[in-house]
DNA sequence: CGGGCGGCCTGGAGGC
DNA sequence: TGCCTCCAGGCCGCCC
């Protein structure tokens, strides 16, 4: 569920909460993440570490320290890192704590543990086998519809696929990858590499344009995405098709179709997206 | 090797 | 009310 905008909205916030705070303390109540967490490792490289800049990488949120070392964070589907007093309660899905120099914690609280949470060194992280082989950034000036179109020429798989292949380019999940497919009028199911230039001209503009708009207004709140102090998102009145099979079509009124795909829904207007 | 799919995991919804 | 099943989906690994 978070994808790009929510963790880009987690990324602010938390910049503006943990920018030159020292990490006093780390505690893993239960490593048993997508992949096992570290304790050792975190403590050695980022306990006690200055954290001097918040930065992003598809769906990875990344705490730069003063020692040049990096805390890695991963939301997965249902992750929320909260910014709490220390005296606040743990929930039973607090997995990962870290005390701060201001009496507050950085929890991170995942009750699906799908997300994770690593540690590397600044030098490692080009080549760290969790961000090595991902694609381009969407908003990048690198992610052109000219390189879309290159990367897609070979591809049979369905475009709706090929826009979730994080190794292509990342950070468009299941939500904005309909959604971008519908603004841009091209159908889900058809085969990426039959997707002429023009067409990856408006899809670029279609992706790009979506995270914008939901990053300028804070994530969107389909399922359970909460901002570091528990805030929901505000995007949904926006969503155009996801979520609303047999709902009629904003522009041509067709009920909205529904269809699983690579064990994903999927929606779409089968009369506007050819 | 491209691509599809199951498994991980829990909570909430809906059926009976 | 309680039990069951299904669904949500990012990512990895397995398999064809």
């Amino acid at each position: 569920m978070p994808e790009l905008p929510e963790v880009e909205t987690v990324c602010r916030s938390l910049a503006k909460q943990l920018s030159r705070r020292t990490l006093l303390a780390v505690d893993v109540r239960q490593p048993r993440l997508r992949q096992w967490v570290d304790e050792d490792q975190l403590r050695e490289r980022i306990g006690g570490q200055k954290i001097v800049r918040l930065s992003r990488r598809a769906k990875y949120l990344l705490a730069h320290c003063s020692n040049r070392s990096v805390l890695i964070l991963h939301l997965g589907m249902t992750g929320q890192l909260l910014v709490l007093p220390a005296t606040v309660p743990l929930d039973k899905h607090d997995h990962v704590t870290f005390t701060l120099d201001n009496g507050k914690q950085l929890r991170f609280r995942d009750p699906r543990r799908f997300g994770c949470v690593a540690a590397a060194t600044e030098d490692e992280l080009p080549t760290h086998r969790l961000l090595a082989r991902l694609g381009v950034e969407p908003l990048a000036e690198e992610c052109t519809a000219e390189y879309l179109f290159e990367r897609s020429r070979r591809s049979k798989k369905p475009v709706k696929n090929f826009l979730m292949d994080q190794q292509v380019i990342v950070g468009v999940g299941n939500i904005y990858a309909s959604e971008a497919l519908f603004l841009a009028g091209v159908h889900p199911l058809r085969a990426a590499g039959r997707i002429s230039l023009p067409r990856w001209r408006k899809l670029t503009v279609a992706v790009k344009e979506i995270l914008q708009a939901a990053i300028q207004q804070g994530g969107t709140t389909v399922s359970d995405f909460r901002d570091s102090d528990g805030s929901r998102g505000y995007f949904q009145v926006e969503l155009r098709v996801y979520g609303r099979a047999g709902a009629a079509c904003m522009t041509c009124a067709a009920p909205i179709q529904r269809k699983v795909l690579a064990g994903r829904s999927t929606f779409y207007c089968p009369t506007c997206q050819t």
